[in-house]
RNA sequence: UUAUUUAUUCCUUUACAGUCCCUAAUACCUGAGGAAAGUCGGAGCUCCGCAGGGCAGGGUGCUGGAUAACGUCCAGUGGGGGCGACCCCAAGGAAAGUGCCACAGAAAUAAACCGCCGGGAGCGAAAGUUCUCUGGUAAGGAUGGAACGGUGAGGUAAGAGCUCACCAGCAGGCAGGUGACUGUCUGGCUAGGUAAACCCCACCUGGAGCAAGACCGAAUAGAGGAGCAGUGAGGUCGCCCGCCUCGCUCCCGGGUUAGGUCGCUGGAGGUGCUAGGCAACUAGCAUCCUAGAUAGAUGAUUAUCAAAUACAGAACUCCGCUUAUAGAUUUACUUGCUAC
């Protein structure tokens, strides 16, 4: 798991996100990022039910959380970051997920 | 365990030392299911006015037992299915009342369409035959899921439980059984189906749910004005009674995104043995037991295990039911085939 400091767990704060962060789109994963004004990144994680069951959300989100506790030193601090699993996460394999992300952090110009 | 900061204790003071909390790093330990699922039934627990009475509403529906309780389970009874092992059934009441019974058919709790028989009238010598005539008749035909018990015999103008025998069904007695019910005798002679239609009968039922609810912290402002009412308003399902609380509405002014701790897991618990019981289950003894989060938990890579993996992830707890499923395991029996 990450910091208890690194996460969002405000519901304002994910709707704050999607009305004012910047979207990216990438092909298993959507980023919302905003800057945050503090000395490190802080994420939130959503896997909607129209992915599939417990069991594949919570595998998705430990997917994406394993991406983020990876890739921690490589990204730029100080922003809030919301990433949402889209529906086709569930048949690829970790490598990819992290490819997308990477991808992502440098469309952001964070990486 | 180490480190940093702060507070506190001790002390005249300082230093050393100790304790608690927070944070970080490291190490070690621990962490989902048979269904955790669906949320269908029941219960514990919590709060609401301790929930009293009546009505309404809802639920259950063969009998006896088990259980904290149940719509669950066990053992029976009665139906139904299967060659069989065995399986299935919301299975009270239709002589309390009401409704409905499509199409077909003359008629669907009400009967004469065809037919059969007697009488009358006409025709005819008679046999007989005809009818806008009259009466009897439910045996036969035709329709239907169902036509006012069935089969046979007597009986009759023709028929008919009109009479008799057997069968089905009904009522009552007796015997057996805790009981559902079974057996038998007697009687009168027949009573359509539908209650997952209304309904009747018996029993059960207050409501909301862990986002229940309790505590701590933060913030905190109303002796303001106007109108209305006092047979008023509100109070955890509907209506009436009973009970409890309070004036109410509008305007003006003020406050409001700050959370934390508990509830929170050891319990109607699992396993084994003994005893009781046909069984469900119960009792005693021994022994075993580690999720408890709060954006909400089993990551990535490599190696290994003989090989491989379905349905699927706790959110207060427990007992059931239902549904989804790869594989593995156990006992008793049935049927088929093959061999002897």
């Amino acid at each position: 798991m990450l910091d208890k400091k690194r996460r969002i767990n405000r519901g304002k704060e994910y709707g704050y996100l999607y009305k004012n962060g910047r979207r990216i789109t990438g092909k298993y994963i959507i980023v919302f990022i905003k800057e945050n004004n503090l000395a490190h990144n802080r994420f939130g994680i959503v896997t909607s039910k129209k992915i599939g069951n417990a069991v594949i959300r919570n595998r998705a989100k430990r997917q994406i959380r394993e991406v983020i506790r990876k890739n921690l030193q490589l990204v730029r601090p100080g922003y809030n970051m919301v990433v949402i699993a889209r529906f086709n996460i569930k048949e690829v394999i970790f490598e990819l997920i992290e490819k997308d992300y990477l991808r992502i952090m440098k469309k952001a110009s964070l990486y």
